[in-house]
DNA sequence: TGCGAACGAGACGCGGCGTCTCGATGATGA
DNA sequence: TCATCATCGAGACGCCGCGTCTCGTTCGCA
């Protein structure tokens, strides 16, 4: 996966029915642990196979990458949550605040952010990952926001000519930013006034 | 540079004085070269060495890795045009169309994509890396932007009592996102769209 | 002009990669 | 029930790039 691998040539795939799921489990368990304590650039095949006492061709048989894996533990980890609609109390200044509070919360937690910094780190150098990446996670995350913001416009908090694709990139641009260049803290002092600042820009 | 090299240890530092300009000159061209070639992950210190033709103890005994070696690229591209202040013609919006139409044109080049990606990637794993970069591009930056915004608010275009930082975050924020993640291309009709939107919040 | 540090070249040990070959194991279908 | 055969754990294998370490050689400075 890493921008040119040699992988899928005569590739027959294994039968899924015959997989051991005794062997799917000590692998992403063992990959969990190893991003946390090492870091993704850190940490090996070699060292997930031995934790997990499994072959490595075990891993390679199911997985292509290390980031394959990874991308794995994340989806277990965050599968249940994805695609949940936003509150909606007829607030959406408020509802903004809880949603955005929430995700400063799960970006502070050392895991998400250990995983969710190797991603960011892969996609820079991968594109198809990127795509990928896009299409299962950040795409449904952004069409959520939208479909919020349509509710608001309908409520007339939000004027009707607004680019809600701009607006959710200005509510999510700059948290990511800040994040990113570990430029300051997460807190939802600054979300708060983040959102503060993007009503503005979104009132009729 | 990559989280624990063992480096500096015993390391007596080489005298500047004797430094080969020759090889200097040769080995950043020729990592350059290499970075929009194969790209930074898939460049290798032996690589450069060999199309510079150049010892490795060569580039060892004046950086410490690989990124080192391509900030110091990057330096010798950009390093002209930091800290420029911005344009201010009076009109506010203008400018930063103007500006941001510039900046889109640099992402859009591809040696400055490659670079600016890989150190995306690099800083993701590399907190101190983070921090230079950081003081060196990322806050310099903001403060031309800031130092913009406080001229139009002794003009009257821009409410006094705005969050400048904030501002600055909304204006470079969703231009990063939509660049790391891939999700759009970047055009000067999008950056007008963002300035649009930003001016919104901006005006008294 | 002579000293010595930086130079080009490349050998070295190390560690991880991705592939391969082993028996052993255990689910499936006759 | 039992034979079959794909997947399993384990680890050897060749390869490549790392960072260090010699070698002569070159070239700047006193």
């Amino acid at each position: 996966m890493t921008e040119n691998t040699p992988h899928d040539r005569g590739r027959q795939t294994p039968d899924p029915q015959r997989r051991s799921a005794r062997a799917e489990r000590a692998i992403l368990d063992a990959a969990s642990e190893l991003i946390v304590e090492v870091g993704f650039a850190r940490m090996t095949m070699e060292g997930i196979a031995s934790r997990a006492r499994v072959g490595k061709q075990t891993i390679y048989r199911w997985w292509p990458s290390k980031s394959a894996v990874v991308l794995d533990v994340f989806n277990h980890l965050t599968g249940e949550q994805t695609g949940e609609a936003l509150p909606d109390t007829g607030d959406l200044a408020a509802d903004l605040r809880t949603v955005l509070r929430a995700t400063v919360d799960e970006f502070n937690d050392p895991t998400m952010d250990r995983i969710a910094r190797a991603f960011t780190a892969e996609i820079q150098r991968d594109t198809e990952l990127s795509q990928r990446i896009s299409g299962l996670l950040v795409e449904p995350g952004s069409e959520v926001y939208k479909q919020r913001l349509r509710s608001a416009i309908d409520a007339g908090e939000v004027r009707a000519d607004a680019d809600l694709e701009l607006a959710v990139e200005l509510l999510t641009g700059p948290f990511l930013k800040r994040w990113l260049m570990r430029t300051a803290p997460l807190t939802h002092a600054y979300t708060d006034d983040l959102v503060d600042m993007v009503m503005r820009s979104l009132r009729p």
